[in-house]
DNA sequence: CTGTGTGCAAACATTTTGCAAGCAG
DNA sequence: CTGCTTGCAAAATGTTTGCACACAG
């Protein structure tokens, strides 16, 4: 159903942004724009609050509300252009969604996300699911632990 | 560090529960005795409101308050009796612990939750975190889907 | 008795919504 | 021009906290 994006770059990701757009009669706006290339130059874990603050503070003329980066990330993750992921504590994070999918690896100490993939992982879960007679259409595998710095403190 | 719990029946898991309030100098109280209780008669998952609601209606002299299920429910979590998932659209959901860990299978479509275990994932995972050089401690996996019924509707 | 636990309501944090004005197409 | 989009503030949602009273130990 969903385009697979590989490793877009922003002009590629921004085009494919403009074309859903257009094709839901939505309008590109200099917001949208914002938080779409605000995203993609910085290609860690947003929180809400943490984007918005970021394109508040990267595009001052804009004087962007919070709302608006909720309606957009809303926008742009059911469009599959952007991907969350809900930690316990952390609460729930963005990221943009121009790589394959992949996991995360997330230190309980310092809160450090690495991400990995690993297809055998991928296959067994289709093995699981086959099982017990789903059709799978999505996963989320988070390994919690401690990475190596915080595990000398 | 964490009890390994085993299948353990409501009387086990109420010494357990004892234990441990005992030996943090806290109190046993009715309102915690129907908690646990609730839990351990009703394996399902329940939201702190739906786990509310089910002891305010089995326990309706006891006039229970939301704040108490929260303050039980995190006593609970902390001492490794009760563990958690955060589902994202359904929010954050609680079950008892009285049995191994395992992950979830989630349907998309009723809302269905089928658990499993594979060991082999397990393994598997316990290999990504070694190769980036973290310790684990613990991890999340969901597998959201359609089942069987919600397939062919 | 003592100090922990409780219900209640208020406080909080996060996200959503209604609205009038702005602006893309 | 039209109607989608915006910022703002209010509302809604989910969770936590302060307090005076209750009650377990």
């Amino acid at each position: 159903m969903q385009k697979d994006l590989a490793v877009l770059g922003y002009e590629e990701l921004l085009l494919e942004f403009r074309t859903i757009l257009k094709s839901n009669k939505l309008k590109f706006t200099s917001q949208r724009e914002a938080i779409l290339q605000t995203l993609c130059r910085h290609p860690q874990h947003f929180t809400s609050e943490s984007l918005y603050l970021l394109v508040k503070k990267n595009y001052p003329k804009l004087n962007i509300g919070i709302a608006t980066v909720y309606r957009t990330l809303s926008l742009l993750e059911e469009n599959g252009l952007v991907s969350s992921i809900s930690l316990g504590v952390q609460g729930k994070k963005f990221e943009i969604a121009n790589k394959p999918h992949h996991d995360h690896l997330i230190c309980e100490g310092c809160g450090e996300i690495i991400e990995f993939e690993n297809p055998k992982i991928e296959k067994l879960q289709e093995e699981v699911a086959k099982e017990n007679g789903f059709l799978l259409t999505n996963h989320l595998m988070q390994l919690y632990g401690l990475c190596q710095k915080c595990q000398t403190v």
